[in-house]
DNA sequence: TTGTATGCGTTATCAG
DNA sequence: CTGATAACGCATACAA
């Protein structure tokens, strides 16, 4: 089809890349190189013409300053005479100009933007934790990029490696299960980002982080189940992978020692609690030869799982079984008779982090904190009030 | 002090910016700049050398090729020898190189990020659409940046500012219950950056809108009540400055005209409802003499706080009180006898917009939808099932 | 007070 | 197949 422009010949033909949009071809006989004009030539210049946006040039421009002046003038720079300033904003609103946060990120090497992973969105925790940051970002002038591991280990290195490529002032991060190596993260470390790990955090890197008293919590709510009469407590889990799970099985564990109640392996099930994981081990438990007589869930949705579950079964709750969650989700408070839970400060947890990342943001102190531990709260509802007991 | 290191001369050297960290210097003389490595090599270096990230050109001189070489090699683009690719692949590794998305975003003038806005977080809705789009856009190689307005007009208007300064390449917006100005909006239109509203739209403005079919699903909800032997069915509505509350009082009206209810302006109360905005009007509806029998509220948590008043107040659910909400929050499956209410799909709504969002990305054509209004499900449950009627 | 010239890290263009 | 070099839009050190 194509011939050479210069020998005329159509065997030796060859592509090679695009020059402005045109095909470009080399002609190996002669070695040649052209380019190929005919036809297409509307649509693509249609395409390629994107609406010039105003930028700081076209200002220095219309009026016949530098663009350094317009620069300082838009910034409030010191030593400019109003009437250059002046001049220079009211130009800059009559051309509708924007300035392009990318190219100043890109001179500053800063993006004034907080990046945040999280592993799920399907409980109202991390949702409420963004909140929380947000409120504190947004005030301190930040933004807040938001990510999604998915509990996928993969997913996350993805995550933070977009997060690296856009080159984010610091990053807030909860670990997916499935996350055991660590080297995505001290990647931050070494780049001097400023990263801070919460709720789901580890030992193996040396940040701060921002936790809640999920030994105590559950001590207490272990604690609680028994002086209202409870003897054979059950603990559904979550995956060991999570510090999370370790701590709260560890507060389960020392409550039943403390008041002297043995700790049976087939009472205790660890896992990922999707709501048919739940249900499969709930049945499991009730259906045991010893039921339980009361279980103390690592989450709100698993506890609820259960509740339905006795509720089928003809349990009673919370005469013949106590049930103990763990978050305050919203459907908590109204599922009859009320579920007991331990309450996270998830709004305080999302302040926390950014406030300390605003800090390591700013101060490049990296070794300003070490680990907080906020309070939860336990809330009592009916799913574990016995009538009958002191 | 400084020769001019081609003609030797002193008189005409001058300073002329840095190179790479390195004084440099311009022989007014013979018009030759060059630079100086000379001294305070260490104090200079260590400051400018800020954490140095590698570049596309380290690749390039630590490999003695060319910075395009090495950006085509990256890219995988064609004409280059296996040889030089994986030289530079590995290099690349090597040095830990990580793209500066900021400088890609630059030259591009795309960003790979899309924006999208919303005006609260409180409800599950606006998480549930996110998941949705999140979905979608990640699986699309893009980022999705969210912003919260609040209910603010004004946090609105800074935001697209924050969104427009960021050159996001398309913005997903679900109007506060303030705005009613939206220029803020046509100026996305004006710089070429697609735009698509959601839930909270509004008709000034002609872009894409994926709703809910508000005014069906209402109807259908208050026919239902009406279906149930309810007759004095009051409305507690959202603002009427929102299209929703509007196509929601509408549908309400409707179904009570189509069954000959007299439609009593006291029996219907629009505003925005908190917690305790919802609760006084509530209060106010079951204090009344002609008390009604039924209430259809615009969400569920105002539906939740009217059965909480009437369980306070002795009015049994669903006998004496027929009860309907809006959106499906988890706790309405839990509350006793289980609030009826309207499900919306708000992980299709996420995934719509964002594959809209998509399309007029890469297309850049304008034209392409004009409204979807997604399908609602009624989900009856025990608080408007009364047993003794039909 | 203002202008000049440079760099930030990439991609695209053009030339071999 | 590869190398120079010009954008991209802005901030800033220095010179004037």
């Amino acid at each position: 089809m194509i011939k050479c422009v210069k020998c005329g010949e159509v065997d030796g033909i060859m592509k090679a890349g695009y020059v402005r949009g045109k095909q470009r071809y080399l002609c190996k006989l002669c070695n040649y190189y052209f380019t190929c004009s005919e036809k297409d030539d509307s649509a693509q210049s249609l395409l390629r013409k994107k609406r010039h946006q105003t930028t700081i040039i076209d200002i220095a421009k219309s009026l016949g300053v530098s663009n350094s002046t317009v620069s300082r003038a838009l910034h409030g720079h010191a030593d400019i005479s109003p009437d250059t300033r002046q001049a220079v904003l009211d130009k800059a609103t009559q051309l509708d100009y924007q300035p392009n946060q990318l190219a100043y990120n890109l001179v500053k090497s800063k993006t004034n933007t907080i990046g945040m992973i999280v592993p799920e969105f399907h409980n109202p925790f991390f949702p409420n934790v963004i909140i929380g940051a947000h409120d504190i970002l947004t005030k301190a002038g930040y933004n807040l990029t938001i990510m999604q591991s998915n509990e996928s280990y993969q997913v996350e290195i993805s995550n933070t490696k977009a997060m690296l490529a856009n080159r984010i002032d610091g990053l807030l991060i909860s670990l997916t299960q499935e996350t055991n190596n660590f080297d995505h993260l001290s990647v931050f470390e070494k780049r001097g980002i400023p990263l801070i790990l919460f709720n789901r955090v580890c030992e193996e890197i040396d940040v701060p982080k921002v936790v809640v008293n999920d030994f105590e919590a559950s001590f207490l709510a272990v604690e609680h189940l028994i002086l209202n009469g409870y003897e054979r407590i059950a603990h559904l889990g979550g995956p060991l992978t999570l510090q999370v799970s370790q701590e709260r099985l560890r507060g389960y564990k020392a409550a039943m020692e403390k008041h002297g109640k043995s700790i049976d392996d087939h009472m205790i099930i660890q896992g990922m609690l999707t709501q048919q994981k739940a249900r499969i081990y709930g049945q499991y438990l009730l259906d045991l030869a010893d039921r339980p007589d009361a279980v103390f869930a690592v989450n709100d949705s698993s506890a609820i799982e259960i509740m339905l579950i006795a509720k089928e079964k003809g349990i009673s709750i919370p005469d013949e079984l106590g049930v103990v969650g763990f978050s305050d989700n919203p459907e908590s408070a109204y599922i009859g008779p009320g579920l007991t839970t331990v309450r996270q400060p998830t709004l305080e947890i999302g302040r926390t982090t950014a406030e300390w990342i605003l800090q390591l943001v700013d101060s490049e102190d990296l070794n300003l904190h070490e680990r907080k531990i906020l309070n939860t709260e336990l809330i009592v509802r009916g799913s574990s009030r016995r009538s009958c007991v002191l």
